[in-house]
DNA sequence: TTCTATCCCATGCTATCCCATATCCACAGG
DNA sequence: CCTGTGGATATGGGATAGCATGGGATAGAA
């Protein structure tokens, strides 16, 4: 099983060094408790911390998918300057509605010494999220997805599916 | 309030740890008083010290919509010469006009310990605002709404309209 | 005075902090 | 190769502090 069972405890992971890790990867399974508390997986917190230096993420709903995405501020904030580029010059309606989607919508937070963070109902929401987030790296970013929803989502690698599965039975799910 | 509810009371979060929070981001829905007193976010507070050092923000009407554009000092200021660059070698009236819109109709305001500003009607009247306001993150800027405006306002994300629809119904309305 | 704006205090709610426990992985020793 | 041990991680629960909001008191202005 390639990448399956390798993370401390929720999935595949990126070893558990003290090399900088620059780009997020892996697959995780963690749960969402009674005060809507998410652990953030610990390579992604050192993935995050090496990227940016804090101990913050941007959450957002994805584009094209029923899922949330995941930044450092520093791809955050990269994203903020693609807009300005992308818009430069056009000081119509297009360029604030599409500000106010993206920022609007994203919430900016810290995560505390435990390494979680609380989701609010309207992440949960756009998210799908329920008890369980099945959180995947992404390169530059990563996703939060419903395990479940994830695998009735068409068009998945059905490998991806099978490291799904491994985890959700690992965690008795 | 069973069910959706949850930030310190109206909304996202972005944690209230010292650090510096550059960007403006999030929904947050907030009531107005009998006394016209809007409770600024405190995530919003956090953002505009930490980018102005004061405890002051600048409320004018937005160019492109019946709602408020709320700037931290700084980026008020950087605004003028921003205008210099927009309408570099216009020699006509539209300079002038969009210099007295923008800081004929802008209010310097500053909020008390308690975070809470005191909008004149005249704001209220330009972003169309009663009882009830939402704030949304917009990068460097941030923008206050009547949420019954905004969803019925043509051209808006179907994610952020289930956004505000949630926050309304959270708080009951 | 009377009206209005500002300040101060009180309250209910919950996000956050802190401590405790269960769980798991890495590593080493048999 | 299997198993025991230690350290880090993910998670639970209670206590605390911060936040949004309401109401009354106070200080000016008309």
């Amino acid at each position: 099983m390639p990448g399956v069972s390798r993370g401390r405890r929720g999935g595949a992971g990126q070893g558990s060094g003290r090399f900088r890790v620059r780009h997020y990867s892996g697959a995780y399974l963690n749960a969402v408790d009674g005060k809507s508390r998410l652990s953030v997986p610990a390579p992604i917190r050192e993935t995050i911390e090496s990227r940016s230096g804090q101990k913050q993420l941007v959450l957002a709903p994805a584009e094209h998918n029923d899922c949330l995405v995941g930044y450092d501020l520093t791809r955050f904030e990269s994203l903020q300057a693609e807009i300005g580029v992308r818009f430069a010059g056009d000081y119509g309606p297009a360029r604030s509605d599409f500000a106010r989607a993206m920022f609007g919508m994203a919430e900016t937070l810290r995560y505390d010494d435990t390494g979680r963070i609380i989701l609010s109902p309207i992440l949960k929401d756009l998210g799908r999220i329920e008890t369980t987030v099945l959180l995947l790296g992404g390169g530059d970013y990563f996703e939060l997805w419903s395990p479940e929803h994830l695998l009735e989502t068409p068009g998945q690698d059905p490998r991806l599916l099978r490291t799904v599965r491994a985890l959700c039975a690992a965690r008795g799910r």
